[in-house]
DNA sequence: TCACTATATGAAGACTTCTTCAAGTCATGT
DNA sequence: ACATGACTTGAAGAAGTCTTCATATAGTGA
């Protein structure tokens, strides 16, 4: 209580606003993933990857737990699936949008 | 395309990620809105209000025309409100984990 | 216990984003 | 033409985020 829900929305797509942290999330959406399978999909070093499954850690997105020698990751929240898809679908309209606007550039005096 | 999608996603959240443009968004979602409307909802300086406007702007998630003398944007894409309810809800499902947890920190010993 | 692999953490410099200030544009009314 | 109100823009320092490096910790098997 205190912090605006508006603050707290924008901490919180702050932190999915980075491409290695987007690409965990989508990994992690699909199943569990301990930190070397991770590592294979995503080319990062492996302390930046664990610096970035750190933020995700922070605001309670992901959370790990030990097999044995490797730590596995999962999602806490199985609606962030929805947000991706949500996320996507306004991409893509974006960039329909968009390339519409291109074409009328390119072809400008055809009606 | 060039630049992978988990990228553009990545941005794309992070054009979010600011308190300002959070409640732009939800203004706009309601119906459309002069500047000088906004400016009386969010507690910002004009200039910083203009500022964030223009990164909503540079993504095309709100377009603006002019009215007279006022400036009335809205938004162009429709499913950005599907997008802030998810967010709610995830937001909304973190705290609760959170609290429960707070819970059991409070009272440790009681089951 | 030691060496080894898997992962995490702290610190520092590079880089990006924020906020504010000063100055600029654009319509309107006079 | 000018003054005014409504907004935008560029620049600059402050603040925050990224990446990398060196070091630390935790299991495992020899």
């Amino acid at each position: 209580m205190g912090v605006p829900l508006y603050q707290t929305k924008a901490e919180f797509f702050r932190t999915l606003g980075h491409p290695a942290r987007i690409r965990i999330l989508e990994l992690l959406a699909e199943r569990d993933h301990a930190v070397h399978e991770l590592l294979e999909q995503i080319a990062i070093e492996p302390s930046n990857l664990s610096q970035q499954l750190a933020v995700l850690r922070r605001t309670s997105l992901v959370v790990s737990r030990r097999e044995g020698t490797a730590v596995v990751y999962s999602i806490s929240v199985p609606e962030v699936r929805d947000l991706l898809l949500s996320a996507r679908r306004i991409l893509v309209g974006l960039a329909e949008t968009r390339s519409e606007f291109e074409d009328e550039l390119m072809v400008p005096d055809r009606r």
